[in-house]
RNA sequence: GCGCGAGUGGCGGAAUGGCAGACGCGCUAGACUUAGGAUCUAGUGUAGCAAUACGUAAGGGUUCAAGUCCCUUCUCGCGCACCA
């Protein structure tokens, strides 16, 4: 009797064979076509669960779908290390932020990554919070610096009292922190480090369309991220006082003869100057009151509590001479546009709004049919006919648009515009555990850049405390902060901001193409060979902030010529969460530790394997669909793989698949024809090339679709059971009853041979979901050719195409649509032969009772649909 | 509110416009047993003894033929949300 399937032996003896024999490392400038197959870093937070190991494994099989189809594969590992948890773990258990993370990673990579047995070419591990990575990620923002990216301004920032730091646009979700939704942010006017991502606005959209191997809803994130308006610039004239102008944008320059009132924020500078002293108390409580409110509380206000007060001063309408009021609002933001709107209470929602709560004319310049609908019960926003408008009447308003942009510029009273909604990113972080920004402050020279020779600016580690108190530790390390200027000599202070965590990570992937390099980041023909990644997974959080920052890098590198490439991810694909039964909130919910519905990695490998945790992640549900985590299903695709096991233990016990030299009987080549095979033979041989076709269809990229894959291995295993058990004379199933159940004694030598290429075929065609099984019975099989030939560098199958169909066929015979039989008729029968033979059938003659049919559909190898006339549907 | 996406057995999910429910979980029955998170065999959409009828959120349409394409409605999920 062999021994029973024990996947924690197995699975330890093959992860260690595989690393000692480095099958997983990839090649510079190998001959074979390249493939970058990325997954997102991990933060090393200490342990990972099941939840994240989907990822993993997704990208795994990838990895080595393509290894066996003969790629020369990239596929890398690192950590994303630097960041908050780490800081505040310092800060709970008196331990430096660097201990902290190195003793995680190295649990989390040789405790779970490698135990769910991944294809990393570990020579390639980066890790960012190491000095050797962030020296090049300062080397990098010194590049950026020197094309005039990165500058330095005073800005009101979004604060997070919490993490006591700024945070970018990016991070900030409904007006709270993007790390913990209870903690609204407040604004603050800092002097901070911005890169100007806005320099690549357009480029960052226009390329959305190159990005084909997206999915259509990223790419719409990231679109409506960048938020591209095209409108105008008017310039109103502030009564009375002929010097001074108001411009506001808007994207609709034809509704401007309905403008009531105009708008300025609350920080715009004119209100000061303009405010009328009848009005100047009231105006400057309300900007007081403005001021103090949260972002928060600005976003959560709607229609119903629009607040504004008029502050007494008036704009001329260049367009008609009128006088309309302004008044000063919240619901106008400094930070977009111009600071200043014009109301057109008749042609947009929110105008209507607050033109209603505060009694402001509305007056209709647009109109469906070209005539004024009199009152308006809302805002109409739909395109129509121009009315009430000068010179521009009886145009339609699309076409007034361009016309009376044309006609402001020529008056010197506007222009073209077109705004983004995208802002710079603010990459200042008031904290310890990130990259030192390389700059020092020099009361003479201003800001100058640490010299590249003296980089990296390490973290200082003498005289840092973390108390979680009295801000960033490194304002207080004094030998490390007084230096001198590298320019003048005299005194300075270094830099104590940090780089926000999103820099590391926006440039990762091309360290990894070179990622032991101590004289550069990376070197660029290097880069230029790996780059692209060809398919790059992860976790549709991502999809607008690490992904388009990372895109912005790449691009500003390649205007540096660091780097050829202008995107950075051909593919992607954006898996979906893990969820499971929470306890604590009796419902289902994302995996996560804060809801204890957590599965370990370490129990669950022990008992069952990580081919089984691997299979389970993959079948049960699209990689792009969310998945319920089921420790029954999971147990299942242990039992599959038991199954798998005692069918080839079986077939080797009984001499079934291996030649007298315990090789593999199937011919090298493998069996592409039918040869002397019965019909169990043909099937079997049949169902071997179809399965090939079929996993290899839904492992390649147009596909990804894993579930089917292992369904379609399942459908294999199965036939083997019954053409290696059943037996000939009583089908009765597994050699009858009692006893040992046993392999058919009557095979043929054909069959053995069939039965050898069957297993050969199938195991590599698990191999890459299940690597630890399939390597472990390809060398017990014999298909190994020694204890060095590892199933992951094998060949991937190939296939017969007409093998991989039936030479018969189930014909469905229809009446109007409906089925009322089949017959079974070789393929290729003529079409007129298979309508005649459906034209004689029982039933669809007592269907026809005598009638001619209208018409007789033939799909030839599918169905023959006899159209009856008069019998309705 | 706007924009995407999705609704299929008890459950997870399969189906280039051509036999709905592959594959698995669960369940039922049988076999076997060195009793193992066993294994093997058969069955399992609903109703019915059956033939058969009905079935892919609801309604309509296109088509010889619709889970699939089109329109309307409902439900759920995700993203954005004073962006002028």
């Amino acid at each position: 009797m062999a021994a029973p399937y024990n996947p924690q032996q197995i699975e330890e003896k093959w992860q260690a064979a595989w690393e000692k024999s480095g099958i997983y490392k990839a090649r510079d400038f190998d001959k074979r076509p390249k493939f970058y197959s990325l997954v997102m870093f991990p933060y090393p937070s200490g342990d990972l669960h099941m939840g994240h190991m989907r990822v993993y494994t997704i990208s795994d099989v990838i990895s080595r779908n393509r290894r066996m189809l003969g790629y020369n594969v990239l596929n890398p590992m690192g950590w994303d290390s630097f960041g908050l948890p780490a800081e505040n773990a310092a800060i709970k258990h008196k331990l430096h932020p660097g201990a902290w993370t190195d003793k995680n990673i190295k649990y989390m990579r040789d405790e779970q990554l490698k135990k769910l047995g991944t294809s990393y070419d570990w020579d390639r591990e980066v890790t960012t919070s190491s000095a050797n990575y962030y020296h090049w990620t300062q080397w990098l923002i010194l590049k950026l610096h020197e094309a005039g990216l990165l500058y330095r301004k005073s800005a009101p920032v979004n604060w997070c009292p919490q993490c006591e730091t700024v945070l970018a646009n990016e991070q900030v979700e409904n007006g709270a922190c993007w790390r913990h939704p209870e903690t609204p942010v407040e604004q603050k006017q800092m002097s901070q480090w911005f890169l100007k991502i806005t320099a690549y606005s357009d480029q960052l959209l226009d390329d959305l369309d190159k990005l084909t191997g997206w999915a259509e809803r990223v790419r719409l994130m990231q679109k409506n991220w960048i938020g591209k308006s095209e409108g105008a610039e008017l310039n109103f004239t502030v009564e009375d006082k002929p010097n001074v102008r108001i411009t506001v944008f808007t994207t609709r320059p034809d509704t401007v003869f309905g403008v009531s009132y105009l708008v300025l924020a609350p920080e715009h500078p004119l209100v000061k100057e303009l405010t009328t002293d009848k009005q100047r108390a009231e105006v400057e409580k309300y900007v007081e009151v403005a001021k103090r409110k949260t972002e928060l509380e600005r976003v959560a206000a709607d229609e119903k509590s629009k607040t504004g007060v008029p502050i007494g001063a008036h704009v001329i309408n260049p367009f008609n001479g009128d006088a309309v009021p302004i008044w000063v609002s919240d619901y106008a933001l400094m930070s977009y546009g111009t600071g200043a709107v014009m109301g057109v209470p008749a042609h947009d929602e929110r105008d209507f709004a607050f033109a209603k709560k505060f009694n402001l004319p509305i007056k209709e310049v647009i109109a469906p049919e070209g005539k004024a609908q009199g009152e308006l019960k809302e805002a109409y926003i739909e395109p129509g006919i121009m009315v009430n408008s000068g010179q521009w009447n009886g145009l339609p308003n699309e076409d007034a648009k361009k016309k009376m942009v044309d006609w402001a510029a020529q008056n010197l009273s506007g222009k073209p515009r077109t705004q983004f909604r995208l802002r710079d990113w603010l990459i200042s972080r008031q904290r310890y555990w990130g990259c030192p920004i390389p700059l020092i402050h020099c009361e003479k020279c201003g800001a100058v850049p640490v010299p590249y020779d003296q980089l990296p600016v390490k973290l200082p580690t003498e005289g840092i405390t973390f108390t979680g108190q009295g801000g960033n530790p490194l304002g207080k390390a004094a030998d490390w902060l007084n230096v001198k200027c590298p320019k003048c000599a005299g005194d300075a202070r270094r830099e104590t901001d940090t780089m926000d965590t999103f820099i590391d990570s926006s440039w990762y992937y091309l360290r990894y193409c070179d990622a032991n390099n101590d004289k550069l980041p990376f070197a660029k023909d290097k880069v230029d060979y790996w780059m692209p990644v060809d398919q790059y997974v992860g976790g549709i959080e991502h999809a607008i902030l690490h992904l388009l920052y990372s895109r912005f890098i790449t691009k500003a590198l390649r205007d540096l010529k660091l780097v050829s490439c202008d995107e950075p991810f051909s593919n992607l694909l954006s898996q979906g969460m893990v969820t499971k039964y929470s306890q604590q909130s009796g419902r289902i919910e994302k995996m996560s530790k804060s809801r204890g519905n957590v599965v370990g990695t370490t129990d669950f490998f022990k008992k069952f394997g990580a081919d089984a945790a691997r299979l389970f992640t993959l079948f049960a549900a699209p990689p792009e669909q969310e998945l319920e985590w089921s420790e029954e299903g999971a147990i299942g695709q242990f039992r599959f793989l038991g199954r798998v096991w005692r069918l080839v233990q079986d077939l080797i016990d009984s001499k079934a698949i291996l030649n007298a030299e315990g090789k593999p009987a199937a011919p090298p080549e493998g069996i592409r024809a039918y040869g002397n095979l019965d019909q169990r033979g043909k099937t079997l041989l049949q169902s071997i090339h179809a399965t090939v076709k079929a996993v290899t269809d839904d492992l390649s990229p147009q596909r990804y679709q894993f579930n089917t894959a292992i369904a379609r291995c399942m459908e294999l295993v199965n036939g083997l059971y019954k053409f290696t058990y059943e037996s000939d004379s009583d089908g009765n199933g597994k050699e009858s009853s009692g006893g040992e159940p046993g392999v058919r004694s009557n095979l043929t030598q054909q069959e053995k041979e069939l039965l050898s290429f069957a297993v050969c075929n199938l195991l590599r065609l698990l191999a890459p979901m299940a690597p630890h099984l399939a390597e472990e019975l390809w060398h017990q099989s014999g298909c190994a050719r020694s204890a060095e030939d590892f199933i992951h560098t094998s060949e991937w199958p190939t296939y017969v195409p007409e093998l991989t169909v039936s030479d018969t066929i189930e014909l469905v015979l229809q009446v109007n649509g409906k089925v009322v039989g089949k017959t079974h008729v070789p393929r290729g029968l003529p079409d007129d032969e298979a309508r005649n033979l459906a034209l004689s059938d029982e039933k669809v003659k007592s269907k026809l009772s005598g009638q001619e049919p209208t018409k007789v559909i033939v799909v030839p190898n599918r169905l023959v649909n006899v159209v009856i006339p008069g019998q309705g549907k």
